[in-house]
DNA sequence: AAACAGGCCTAAA
DNA sequence: TTTAGGCCTGTT
C-alpha cells in the first residue's frame, strides 16, 4: 500500500505519493504503452509529464526513480482517475518477484533489474484499441502526431475547460502557466469516441492516418453499433475471450489485439511479440521462450526485455 | 533513391 | 497452413 499526503506546490494544492518501490516514471511513460504524454521541458524534475486521461490532464513528476510522484491535482481526481490509471496499488517488487519466481533466466534476471520500474498503465480501451491499430507498420513519433491531431479533430479542449474552471494545468514545480498557444496545440484534448468517428469520418483525414484509415472505422463502427461491447470484454476479464473479440475487428490481429488487451484491459498475462521481440527471444532465449510459463504477469517480462534491449542498443 | 518502420490483409501455393 | 506482396506516409 503507498502512502499519500497533500501537499502545497507554489500555492496549488498536489498530491504526493511514496512507497511505489522502485517506480519509474519515465520508463512508465515512454515505454511505448502510452501516446498522449508530453513530457515537460526545462523541469527541475528529474521527469515531469502532462498525459491526457479521460477528462482531465494529468501533471505528474518524479524527482528520482523510486521516489515520490507527484500529482498536480486535487485529491478528489487523484482518487477518481490517477491512482487507477498509474496502477499504483499494484505492487512493483510482487510482481517482479513472480515473474523471477517462473523463469531460469539470468538474461532475464538482468533486464528485470533495468526494467522493474515500470508500471503497466491503466489505459482506456476504446483509446488504446485505436492507438496500436495506428501503430502498426508505424513509428512512435508519428503514432503520437496522428492520436494528437484526431483528438485535436474531433475532442474537447481540456485547456480551455480548466481556465473557466479555474485550473488551467500548470507546470508542477516552477508554476509556469500553460502558455497561450497551448489553447490550440492540439495536446490537450479529450480521445474521440466511437460515434464521433462514425458520424464524421473525413475528420480522420487529415492525420493521414493512410491505410489504417478503414481499420479505425471499422473499430468505431463495431463499438458505435455495439457489435462490440468493450465494457462486456473488460467485465469478462478474459485474456483469450478479449483478444478473440478484438481480432474480429478490420486490421487487428495478433499483436494489436494483445497490445490492447494489456494496456487497455490490464490482462496482464498478454505477451505482445513485434519484430523487435522476435529478434529478442531468437538472440537471448535461443528462439524459444513460451509466454505461458512466466506466470500471470508474463506481459511485464515483455516489457522488461523490450526495454532492456532497447537501452542496451542505445549504449 | 530505395528501404524500412514496434502489422495485417489478401491471394496464391 | 504457410508465404509473398502490397499498403499510406514519413524519414533516412
Amino acid at each position: 500500500m503507498f502512502e499519500k499526503n497533500e501537499i502545497n506546490i507554489n500555492g496549488k494544492t498536489a498530491i504526493a505519493v511514496g512507497g511505489l518501490g522502485e517506480y519509474d516514471l519515465a520508463a512508465t511513460m515512454e515505454c511505448g504503452q502510452c501516446f498522449r504524454y508530453e513530457r515537460v521541458p526545462g523541469s527541475e524534475l528529474m521527469s515531469e509529464y502532462r498525459v491526457a486521461v479521460g477528462d482531465i490532464i494529468i501533471h505528474v513528476g518524479q524527482r528520482e526513480y523510486g521516489e515520490l510522484l507527484f500529482f498536480g491535482m486535487s485529491d478528489g481526481d487523484f482518487e477518481r482517475v490517477a491512482r487507477g490509471y498509474f496502477a499504483l496499488d499494484t505492487s512493483l517488487a510482487e510482481v517482479k518477484a513472480d515473474i523471477l519466481r517462473h523463469t531460469d533466466s539470468e538474461w532475464l534476471r538482468t533486464a528485470a533489474e533495468m526494467a522493474g520500474g515500470i508500471a503497466i498503465l491503466k489505459q482506456d480501451p476504446w483509446e488504446t484499441l485505436i492507438s496500436f491499430i495506428i501503430s502498426q507498420n508505424n513509428n512512435i513519433p508519428r503514432i503520437r502526431k496522428i492520436v494528437r491531431e484526431i483528438s485535436a479533430e474531433y475532442g474537447v479542449n481540456l485547456c480551455l475547460q480548466n481556465e473557466k474552471a479555474g485550473k488551467c494545468p500548470l507546470s508542477l514545480i516552477d508554476g509556469t502557466p500553460c502558455e497561450e498557444k497551448c489553447k490550440k496545440c492540439g495536446r490537450c484534448y479529450t480521445f474521440p469516441t466511437a460515434e464521433q468517428i462514425v458520424a464524421h469520418p473525413d475528420g480522420l483525414l487529415p492525420s493521414k492516418p493512410g491505410f489504417r484509415f478503414k481499420y479505425i472505422l471499422d473499430a468505431a463502427e463495431a463499438v458505435a453499433t455495439g457489435r462490440i461491447n468493450l465494457n462486456k470484454i473488460a467485465a469478462a476479464r478474459s485474456y483469450t475471450h478479449t483478444v478473440e473479440c478484438l481480432k474480429s475487428i478490420k486490421g487487428v490481429g495478433d499483436k494489436v489485439a494483445s497490445c490492447v488487451a494489456l494496456f487497455g484491459f490490464a490482462n496482464l498475462e498478454a505477451f505482445p511479440i513485434d519484430v523487435w521481440m522476435k529478434r529478442a527471444i531468437d538472440t537471448y532465449f535461443d528462439g524459444n521462450l513460451d509466454p505461458t510459463t512466466l506466470g500471470r504477469y508474463a506481459g511485464i517480462a515483455q516489457q522488461y526485455i523490450f526495454h532492456y534491449i532497447r537501452n542496451i542498443e542505445n549504449a
